[in-house]
DNA sequence: GAAAAGCGTTGATCTACATCAACGCTTTTT
DNA sequence: AAAAAGCGTTGATGTAGATCAACGCTTTTC
């Protein structure tokens, strides 16, 4: 199970760990399977932990007064899932992520990733890469929402994440792009070829 | 003017920067006097530098095809200003960035910027950090633009960064909170008082 | 110091998208 | 095998906020 993790870090940075890395890597990283409908965090909860999903699809979100959800992130296997400043600050998190299909995951808990990976210069290079890519996938995030029609956030979704169509039902999906799913079921059916 | 910039470093860093230290921020970081109106950067160019403020206002902006200015970030003195994508991956910017107030920034170039301070390791870490905590806003900037009416995302504002309104005249706050400047203006006329 | 540009405000109208509601189909639960 | 929950669709109606337009005030330009 740690193979998907390993092949993955070898090819972020371009090389092979060598084996003493790969043994660090296991010893850090503990498997757990979770079942669709599972909560791997819960909204009010620090997060304790920084997961590298091996197989299935998770979401997070939040809820509202009235009960409704607002999906901020989607994650599928070889993403890193997590609240990364509920983690890093110790603060209780807002979000809840949940399985969305059943789940494997490697977990890294908090003083195993301060102490020991982020010690790994080559790992933690990796990791501040990746922090970095990140923004720059956020900044247009907001940009998107600032500047774009419902319908061009979803032709940009369909275009960046097909897969995501595949994964996640419609809703899901729609609650993402900050829409209804009537809108987004109305965009698919009427000029939803682009 | 680098005293500026030391003094912010040794404050993110909590500790004080040996003279070498110093030395290397003053030979790679260049002063650039910018007035009012003038572009830091503009859009379709690469962005050849990381700039932190001394003293000044700079929007940074896209304009759509109807020629209006979609508002993306505001910078004052005391934060670092450029498109770090553009920057560090050399493909052009579709932003501009543009002096709101006569600027003085610090300039570091490329080649500087990789082979000099990122190469000292308390400057990349402090670097590092700030991207993170960069991501942590940006979520919530995304969150909010999903999740929060017009006026709630002015209250965040008005609480998070009360220098702004300060700073940038009402329009431009209105676009980088993603809403038109009527309705700020009604939003303040009317129940602005929280 | 006259003209022009920039800024904020207010009113009237328009529209993209949300909300509410009902229905059929499929999947899951028991 | 029946019941219930989840999902996508379609229609009718509502609304937050955009757009368009006009007006005063201040700041900048020449």
């Amino acid at each position: 199970m740690h193979d998907t993790l390993i092949a993955y870090i070898n090819n972020a940075l371009g090389k092979t760990l060598s084996e003493k890395d790969e043994h660090l890597l296991e010893s850090v990283f503990k498997p757990k399977k979770l079942r669709k409908h599972q909560y791997m965090l819960q909204e009010g909860e620090v997060c304790r932990f920084a997961g590298f999903i091996v197989r299935g699809a998770c979401k997070q979100y939040t809820v509202d007064k009235s009960g409704k959800e607002n999906i901020i992130g989607l994650f599928i296997e070889h993403w890193w899932v997590g609240d990364r400043e509920s983690f890093m600050t110790g603060t209780p998190s807002p979000y809840n992520i949940e399985a969305v299909e059943d789940v494997e995951v490697l977990l890294a808990g908090r003083e195993d990733f301060l102490n020991t990976l982020s010690r790994q210069p080559f790992i933690n290079e990796m990791m501040n890469v990746l922090t970095e890519k990140h923004s720059f996938h956020l900044i247009k995030r907001v940009h998107a929402a600032h500047t774009l029609t419902a319908e061009e956030r979803y032709h940009d979704l369909h275009k960046k994440y097909p897969e995501f169509f595949q994964r996640f039902p419609q809703h899901i999906i729609a609650s993402y792009l900050g829409m209804t799913k009537e809108t987004l079921s109305r965009i698919r059916a009427g000029s939803g070829k682009k």
